[in-house]
DNA sequence: CGCTATTTGTGCGTATGTATC
DNA sequence: CGATACATACGCACAAATAGC
């Protein structure tokens, strides 16, 4: 196989994504995987344009979206560098808590409420909730950071009737774990976590700071008590380029 | 009955997608939740170009890359119809394995041997197989398919002097566990498991069939066998539209 | 059979965005 | 910065296939 100066075939034309947004795509997961940009420095201009095989102006234009996005910081004269930080490991282990998963790794962990209400079961909702289709369930929307910057949005569903008062207390204690201790469940379990991938929406792009094309990691979790019964529904979005998700063996499990 | 119904603004102009890109995903992941599409049939072009506030032509790129893809099927004078099918759960447990997993969902289970090569462990493979960097390691590449449709690509590290023959064994077998038995180790465990997403890249959009800015899962996974020796390093990248994970909590590991 | 309504397929002109030189 | 080429998106018109009456 010749390899006198074979271009990287990566970027795609024609193929309806604008050649600055697949380099931009790219160069952010190099640079979240530590292959691109180093000691904080990127290559010149030219060299990544030589690279992808475009004109500079197109690599221009992908570094002016990541500086927008604050993942890279232009200094005239002197060069790019790399802004951003590593991705957060979330640990999904039977004792799942957001805010301890992330202890340790990261500083401001905060989740803001944004949104509650409550409303009667869909049937996914009642199905996974172990109620009746239209049982009055309260829904909480919830908004994390860590770093300063959001990670995750979730939307959670609990019992109206065995969990009152959730909302209230959520937005107080801003913890799921400390609203569930407060009305009277001391302990909760993991049972099943489903995890997809895929665009981020309009909403998620606006409310965790994503670009257009974005993704987002999707998991669909249900916890139960400690006699099984499930406590809580819950769907969250992670950022995919801050977070990564951690699912230990029997024998690491913490 | 022309009801001028309110325009969803989640598709965004010079946002460097195009609308026909940014349309055919969103389509594709209504089509994954049953958002789109009663019974099978997809609305009238005119009818999703209004909904989407485009042309009717730009619809029309959105839909035939759909069909590219496999995922619509378009008719002359009938109407456009889905061809999709069901999103595969890949379990992730102690006992992790292929084929055990999609059992039961699909038929068609198989996996190709691509490529295979010994070489000399980098930092990230001999740390999780416990071997000094550079000592020599066998990579598989592999592609599997369920349904007839590929759904995932892995590379694959084994300890070269504990499974010499493991490449050719494997191209026969067409199984890691069966793979692993004939070479004298019966069981092996799930020790860690990582998950992120990205956009998949240029050799996995074709190994893959899938079209640009479509989205991959990706697991890192470490498998040891009784006494805890890491046996297995392997980089998963699994078609996010046609596979989710699913983690079982403690009481439902199966 | 023809007629009509519906729906997909095609052609063409034009304006704008993207990328190169 | 302008000139050029191509991709994208739009608007309109019409052809082709299907289905129901």
């Amino acid at each position: 196989m010749a390899q006198a100066k074979k271009k990287e075939a990566v970027i795609e034309r024609r193929s309806g994504v604008a050649l600055w947004r697949q380099i931009a795509d790219r160069m952010r997961r190099e640079i979240g995987e530590g292959l691109l940009g180093e000691e904080g420095r990127m290559p010149p201009e030219v060299a990544l344009a030589e690279r992808f095989g475009v004109n500079r102006h197109t690599v221009r234009t992908a570094i002016a979206a990541l500086v927008q996005e604050g993942v890279l910081r232009a200094e005239q004269g002197r060069g790019t560098f790399i802004e951003g930080r590593r991705r957060l490991a979330y640990p999904i282990r039977s004792r799942t808590r957001f805010s301890e998963g992330l202890a340790g790794q990261s500083r401001g962990l905060a989740a803001d409420l944004l949104d509650h209400a409550v409303e009667p079961a869909s049937l996914d909702v009642a199905k996974a909730l172990c109620l009746s289709p239209g049982a009055p369930v309260i829904r909480l929307e919830t908004l994390s950071h860590a770093d300063g910057r959001p990670v995750s949005r979730a939307r959670g569903w609990f019992d109206a009737e065995r969990f009152a008062g959730m909302a209230e207390i959520f937005s107080r204690t801003r913890s799921i774990t400390a609203s569930f201790r407060e009305l009277g469940l001391a302990d909760y379990l993991r049972h099943s976590t489903t995890v997809t991938a895929r665009h981020a929406e309009a909403g998620d792009l606006k409310d965790l700071q994503l670009s257009p094309g974005a993704i987002v990691l999707v998991t669909i979790a249900i916890n139960v008590d400690a006699q099984g019964q499930p406590v809580q529904y819950s769907e969250t979005r992670f950022a995919a380029d801050r977070i990564e998700l951690h699912i230990p063996g029997a024998d690491e499990t913490g």
